[in-house]
DNA sequence: CCAAAAGTGTTCACCGTACACCCATGA
DNA sequence: TCATGGGTGTACGGTGAACACTTTTGG
């Protein structure tokens, strides 16, 4: 028994639209990103990022917030519209535009990816060392990375990388590894501290044979600032 | 007699893209913007940005260059893709992704702006004075001004307002119109210097009963660098 | 008492800012 | 000779970069 197939109609050609998503994290120190290895072709079995097609009635940013939800199971973390890309042949099935996303999740945050419906797998990779991806993944991928490296040294989005509640060494090491460089650790806790954006818990973390770091949280956790 | 309309069928409801150009110059000292009136509902007889739908083989910066030269008959000026509209109810007639970019032509072009098909009148509007605009057009002007000044302070991007051959004075007008604030003469001229961006021709430019001005060019004149 | 990371100040070079007068031309 | 915009140098303060030792804890 065939059920008769529900088609849409348009008097010129239209486009697909998807949203794809450029998820971030730090993972023992390292820089990493969210892939899917794709179950169905193109592409099959290659890696790809998490995202998928615009509902008709969805906004742009839901959608992008749902295939992040969907991948992750995270909510309300920092998400920020990146790039629309639409190179006429990026698809092999039809014309796709994809607009695109970064997201970004604080360090060993338990972030359980589970593979949805339409992927084999989910898994983290450091950025330094990520499989060849499908379509012109890659390419966005660099460009989210450009994004972020830029924003560090106008904007606090680095914080969003961290917990509730961190060390200065902690938030240090996450921007040695965005930056891919050492920093001085006085000339660095003499600037985020004179940014008046971070405050003391009154408590300690002892973690290990050593002195214990004082405890931090962010004044405004979920706001993103521009510096100067 | 009927012609029968070709119809273009989906699986599932694909929404239309289209392309919005906000074309901005610098005419007679003030930052302007390019307009067209709508010629058909909805929103007829307003103001709106110049855009229209991608066709379904044509890459996205293409729709925009398209767009631009059917507007001001530029080509060869410096666009540059903004961000992506897509709220949902945004256009009435049906669900509409519109991909912006933003043009910067030089100061005084001849840029003799001709109403295309869809339009009944194309002009420029000073930035400070525009009229009430349809769709969400005026968002999206906002966010291309807010862009631009940004990128006023870390590249090299007011140069594209200028023609082939300039005065320093000149330029500096146009870095006062577009911050909306005097400059010191001797400042600005030693950091554009220093820049080491633009060279003298050897010529002058005699305007008036007073000293003839330097003339210069941009040694790189399509290309936008990062400073710093 | 030893190992390991936390915490702490000063010096210097460079850059952005403030500021006022002479120059070349046309009328 | 006068009106008009073109063209030039210096002094100061603030900010970013370089740099080494003491403190606190657990084992």
């Amino acid at each position: 028994m065939r059920i008769p197939k529900e088609t849409f109609s348009y008097p010129y050609p239209h486009p697909a639209v998807t949203t794809d998503v450029v998820v971030f994290t730090i993972i023992a120190g390292r820089l990493s990103t969210l892939l899917v290895r794709r179950a169905n072709p193109p592409h099959q079995g290659e890696w790809a990022l998490p995202g998928g097609f615009l509902d008709i009635d969805e906004d742009l940013d839901a959608c992008a917030a749902r295939e992040l939800a969907e991948e992750t199971g995270l909510r309300g973390v920092y998400l920020e519209q990146l790039y629309t890309f639409g190179a006429t042949h990026r698809d092999p099935r039809e014309r796709v535009i994809s607009v695109t996303y970064y997201a970004l999740i604080p360090q060993d945050s338990l972030a359980t990816p589970r593979a949805a419906s339409d992927a084999a797998a989910v898994a983290w990779h450091a950025f330094d060392a990520l499989p060849p991806l499908a379509f012109d993944h890659e390419q966005i991928i660099t460009m989210a990375h450009r994004r972020l490296v830029a924003k560090l040294d106008y904007s606090t989005i680095a914080f969003q990388f961290m917990p509730e509640t961190f060390t200065l060494s902690e938030l240090q090491c996450v921007y040695e590894s965005l930056l891919n460089q050492k920093l001085d650790k006085r000339n660095f806790r003499k600037r985020i501290l004179s940014l008046d954006l971070i405050a003391e818990t009154g408590r300690s973390r002892r973690t290990g044979n050593h002195r214990p770091a004082r405890e931090y949280r962010a004044k405004h956790p979920n706001t993103v600032e521009i510096i100067k």
